[in-house]
DNA sequence: TCCCAGGTTCCCT
DNA sequence: AGGGAACATGGG
């Protein structure tokens, strides 16, 4: 399979069918809450402990973790090689990247070891896009509502699990014909004229995953900062989930505060300082670095005052 | 009622 | 150049 997202080394799990559900045994370093909890996706949706409805790459995925077991229940075996283990990056080896940042920075000790279970998901590109230019100034429940309203309308019905029907995020050509009038029905509020800017380059081929071809991480961050509304942040956003930019370091109020509880004694820290030291402190796998902190920080409440 | 949210833009010194 | 308010909407 083309390799887009760099070297993988591969994982030693197998994969079994039994019934109509196809399962991935001995699995390691991976942890389905954990990796979809995290903040970077915003279509999943919880059934029961471990157990979820995601929606991607056109498709309705009904799965579930037990200890070192995935079951995609319903599932195909050539959907998970081509989509899904692609999507969760299960074949790449994250006991090296944690070693790797460990040895680094034993700063980073008590986010690895409490978040041992993330993987950095690899999603579709103009998704990512629109979902984290509606992710300025909101809370990560009013995201998922927004991106689920849009799918419903302008999205195709994919199916049913546990009498809940779901639809799938629209792609670029229908995207294009929503009018910033229409984005603004959606209660998308400030961020309408940006979608919709951001809706046309996509529909018109002024920005998609071919135009983006070939260029470095400052000439796709520039190329993306283009598009109304985006800024640094969503850049980066954009680049670590769904280009595959590992080393792109989004930093939010969350990571600020968390950087400057770890890193600056707790002093107020420009943005960009913050940006500069995570390169130099983590430098290709700022990526993974950031959402070890984001996802620990978050939850622990790290740098705010309780 | 007030405050803030995985920010960005715009307007002001 | 750099700081700060404004921007819709929803929930605590």
């Amino acid at each position: 399979m083309d390799n887009t997202f760099g070297e993988k080394s591969r994982q030693n799990f197998r994969i079994e069918i039994e019934n109509k559900n196809t399962i991935i045994k001995e699995i390691t370093d991976f942890d389905l809450e954990q990796t979809l909890e995290c903040g970077q996706c915003f279509r999943f949706y919880k059934q029961d402990e471990e157990d979820y409805v995601v929606v991607a790459f056109n498709k309705l995925l009904h799965i579930k973790q037990s200890g070192n077991q995935l079951i995609f229940f319903n599932t195909e075996k050539p959907d998970v090689e081509n989509i899904w283990i692609p999507y969760f990056d299960l074949e790449r080896d994250y006991n090296e990247i944690k070693s790797f940042l460990l040895k680094k920075d034993s700063k980073l000790e008590e986010a690895i070891k409490e978040k041992w279970g993330i993987r950095i998901l690899n999603q579709e590109f103009y998704e990512t896009l629109i979902s984290f230019i509606i992710s300025q100034n909101k809370q990560i429940p009013h995201i998922k509502q927004l991106v689920r309203r849009i799918s419903e309308e302008y999205g195709e019905y994919l199916g049913e699990v546990n009498g809940e029907r779901y639809y799938s995020f629209p792609d670029v050509k229908t995207l294009g014909t929503i009018t910033e009038e229409a984005f603004r029905e959606m209660k998308t509020g400030f961020r309408a004229p940006y979608l919709y800017d951001a809706a046309q380059k996509l529909a018109t081929g002024v920005i998609s995953m071919e135009t983006l071809k070939g260029l470095n991480e400052n000439e796709t961050r520039d190329k993306l900062i283009s598009i109304k509304g985006v800024g640094e942040k969503v850049a980066n956003c954009v680049m670590l989930f769904s280009l595959g930019f590992r080393e792109a370091f989004p930093v939010d109020v969350w990571i600020k505060r968390i950087m400057e509880s770890v890193y600056f004694n707790g002093e107020d820290t420009p943005k960009d300082k913050i940006q500069l030291f995570a390169k130099e402190q983590y430098g290709e796998y700022g990526g993974y670095a950031q959402q070890y902190l984001f996802c620990f920080g978050r939850e622990n409440k790290v740098g705010t005052k309780k």
